[in-house]
DNA sequence: TGTAAACGTAAGTTGACACTTACGTAAGCA
DNA sequence: TGCTTACGTAAGTGTCAACTTACGTTTACA
């Protein structure tokens, strides 16, 4: 995943990912959609490839490209957790809030507090 | 979105993610996690807080960190379009192979060409 | 077989960035 | 009011990575 995150910080090679989500290019039709030499572009689609980001075919003297959305899916994984963990601690939150009106009835004071928690800023 | 990739980008600052995802700590405790003396771990929670992937709340002497999981969702939307389109893709390649299939029937040469698109590796 | 096309690779340069030590600052506290 | 705690910020350093130009390699083709 390292290698993956680290490619995607560079905003070309995001550009590149998406030139070639929908269809193959070969290396040149890429390098001409930017203001960067061939070789650049050439360098960056290595660390792509190395990062298993896009896929690789050798037809005649050209290279073509294509995405490959299976490299991206450990960094979404990894992402997707935080939004678990929120999802899990407004849970808790709720049922501590619950229990507490249970518990206390409708004492004014502890339900400011678990209303105010539940308020925390999204 | 830019900002947010380039953060996560450093393995340091996404175990500081993880760390904080579940609880607020200050930047003491995160740094204490860590080999690297305190002041880098500052800096490391600069570029998050700067992202928009930590908040920071100050209490007393201390500052408290936590996890923004908002600060992904421009990522997060990123990675989602390439299994988009990746799903598009599929689906509209089955459907040219069904068209092919109805129009010339058992054709051998035709159904085998259908097959090899769809068995493309994944 | 020689030439051209479409690439990747080598080598060097520049800028960014992760780290260090040293210092500044705000809040609690005797 | 001084001292301590818990930080951030400044300044300097080394490493890495994105770019350039120059060159090598493979395939197609007359």
């Amino acid at each position: 995943m390292d290698a993956a995150v680290r490619a995607l910080a560079e905003p070309r090679r995001r550009e590149i990912l998406k030139l070639v989500s929908s269809r193959e290019l070969s290396a040149g039709d890429i390098a001409s959609h930017f203001d960067v030499t061939r070789p650049a572009i050439s360098q960056h689609l290595s660390v792509l490839r190395e990062a298993g980001l896009v896929h690789e075919r050798r037809v005649g003297t050209r290279r073509l490209y294509q995405t490959r959305p299976e490299g991206l899916s450990e960094l979404r994984a990894f992402l997707e957790t935080f939004w678990d963990v929120r999802l899990r601690l407004l849970k808790q939150e709720a049922e501590a809030a619950e229990r507490s009106k249970i518990r206390h009835g409708n004492n004014r004071h502890k339900n400011r507090r678990a209303r105010n928690k539940g308020q925390r800023k999204t």
